[in-house]
DNA sequence: CTCCGTTATTGACAAATGTCAATGCAACTG
DNA sequence: CAGTTGCATTGACATTTGTCAATAACGGAG
């Protein structure tokens, strides 16, 4: 299992066994099931996460309702803005699959920043990419119809239509289930 | 006017007089006129942008119509999808207003990078910060109506709405110009 | 297998938004 | 000053989406 890490951090940079040892001892990956909260609204987050199997959802509640804002599947991580700007929480995370996560802390982190300086400049890289990302998601959803949304899911992760129940992708293109059942009906014509 | 950027800076780090020569040498502010494009579609960005005056805008041409996905004011940084992922721009960044900016390319960020290991630091942290902030702007559309994306607009940049034309805010809460200047009349009573 | 809770679909109607065309308004130009 | 241009507003009407209620489909627990 650890050697599914080593695989992804080496597309990035090579990495020496004194520096896999490392890796090792921090004792990162961590089992959740469904179900499991890692974050609730109000409180501090404490972690980062990726994903290495499994899927995590972010989600605000708004007057009772849930309101998803992402999806998080294999390979991919979040940094809590609640963590990066030490402040509460205004959303959940949650598991919505058995999952197997990478689990870090600021401690961690700056532990192996120290001793490895090349992961500071990955993890730099890293984040710079997932930030051009997300603005990408956050272009695609200012300039599609939830209709266009729908198609580049299935387009673009396919998986998660198969993983995930119909509301809560209905609530992240922004539309009620009952309008996202009427836009997969008119697909089928 | 250098100034200016080292009372940014020094916000997160202390400045040596030495650091600050090389920032001084490397002549990194530039002076742009409303209208400019500083990146077209189907282009490679080879440029980051830190806005120390003025306003910069991003968007996509769809069908002939742009669609507006950000703003970018006084201390916002752009890093084009374009300069990280090392593939042909699918968006526009404009001037829109006289700008003064802090334009930097991946070679200077590399010299200053091993000249001064801490900046690479700030700019991780800066770029994870960024991260959170685009996530939450990206929940925050996902999660509300053009109408309060709207009323958020006027709460938390106030001076965005001074500054730009309605028809460009309107684009980018997702509505034509019509129904933002009914939301507004709306508002009146 | 049935029962039960959750999720998905459907219909009828209300509300919001888009579209198109006309008008107003302010700034710039000659 | 008149004429032009770009942006904002308004009205009428079409389309999309939301809301509410009923029903269907599915899966897990017993």
């Amino acid at each position: 299992m650890e050697e599914e890490i080593f695989n992804y951090l080496t597309q990035f940079i090579s990495l020496q066994e004194e520096e896999k040892q490392m890796f090792r001892e921090l004792n990162l990956i961590k089992q959740y099931q469904k179900g499991d909260v890692l974050l609730r609204e109000g409180r501090f987050a404490r972690e980062y996460y990726f994903v290495m199997k499994g899927c995590l959802r972010s989600y605000y509640l708004v007057g009772g309702q849930e309101k998803t804002t992402a999806f998080f599947l294999e390979e991919e991580s979040i940094a809590p803005e609640s963590l990066v700007e030490q402040k509460p929480s205004e959303y959940y995370i949650r598991c919505e699959e058995d999952s197997t996560l990478l689990v870090a802390t600021p401690d961690m982190e700056k532990r192996v920043f120290q001793a490895f300086p090349k992961f500071e400049t990955l993890c730099r890289v890293l984040s710079e990419r997932e930030l051009s990302k997300h603005q990408t998601s956050l272009a695609n959803f200012i300039r599609s119809t939830p209709e266009e949304r729908y198609q580049d899911l299935q387009k673009n992760r396919p998986q998660l239509l198969q993983r995930v129940p119909q509301y809560q992708i209905a609530s992240f293109i922004g539309v009620t289930p009952e309008t996202l059942s009427r836009i997969r009906r008119k697909q089928k014509d």
